[in-house]
DNA sequence: GTCTATACACAGATAGAC
DNA sequence: GTCTATCTGTGTATAGAC
């Protein structure tokens, strides 16, 4: 056993993996160390409780999304189908590199009806995606009409992972990006 | 406390309620003994698990799913739009009667990374929805179609049963099983 | 910063009285 | 058929040595 440091940010990335995997309630503070090649102890050194791992967990993803793919709404260069087709591309990697489906339609179902605590978290996530989406189709139909279709695509996608992950298909999620991309032609 | 009798099915139809709210994991044998005024002892005199409750909590839900909704695609003197916009607002009360979402979608996003105990009951779940929409469609289509059809309602209406508990909104659920009419217009 | 050891609560499950 | 009591494992969290 060697006498490494850990930075917090690893730890976050880690316990992320194993959160999106196994769920909140189902991860112990025991899993998170050992992904993290840590003892108990040495974990609590860092994060004096489980929920606290999570909150960060929940908002460090977020930021990943909005990074990463949520930008790309807003690229300035690229027409708006340029942007609904790269958002979806990315969209399918961040969905299919790593296990666990949708970290946040997981933790709101997981925990939503036995406590608040993560609902604002997850509420921003969403927030920050429908408005990426807004932005691009709001230039070819009114705002109104924006934010619905939206949040069709968004319902669309969301139903695909489960049934992807159910049924170990990825081109479920495939094919509802693809049908995402019709909302830009009228 | 009364000295009364339990029958098995009364167990599961309350254990059904505790698991789609509170999951699998983080619903204890005390929840469900508690549900139904029982002590730990006497449920345990029924069912000797948790996951033999489970399964058959799940099956039941099916068996549930498959006479009050599902059938409805079968009824000869309805038109296929009768069919549908039927199958429709039954779902619809299914899922906003009880607070829980889709006890199967939550199923398999708790468990499937975790254990394969579940897997078989809610792939039959889906087998059975998606037969039934299917028969429905299937009169107008080819039946390639008719399946890919289907799967994109279910899509939908899955992921909108998430972002219906999220923002606390059934209309949002209303609307996809709105969509899922238009499938039938060519 | 990491470790071992431990406190305490609650989980699933069983035994035996009534 | 239901109860109380209990066993055993594991969970979250803490204390203190190195």
């Amino acid at each position: 056993m060697p006498l490494q440091k850990v930075t917090r940010q690893e730890i976050i990335l880690g316990s992320i993996q194993v959160f999106r995997r196994r769920g909140y309630y189902r991860t112990s503070m025991s899993d998170l160390a050992k992904e993290l090649n840590l003892t108990k102890g040495a974990f609590y050194h860092h994060f004096s409780n489980k929920e606290t791992v999570m909150l960060q967990a929940l908002d460090a993803t977020t930021a990943w999304f909005r990074r990463k793919i949520f930008s790309v709404a807003y690229e300035e260069d690229l027409t708006a189908a340029e942007r609904l087709r790269k958002m979806g591309d990315y969209t399918y990697r961040a969905f299919t590199d790593y296990p666990g489906g949708c970290f946040f339609a997981n933790t709101v179902l997981e925990t939503s009806h036995v406590e608040d605590t993560f609902i604002d978290s997850v509420l921003r996530f969403f927030g920050h995606w429908e408005n990426a989406l807004i932005n691009i189709l709001k230039e070819s139909k009114p705002l109104a009409q924006a934010k619905a279709d939206a949040q069709k695509i968004i319902a669309d996608i969301e139903g695909s992972i489960i049934l992807m992950q159910l049924y170990k298909d990825p081109s479920r999620l495939k094919q509802a990006l693809d049908r995402g991309l019709n909302f830009l032609n009228p």
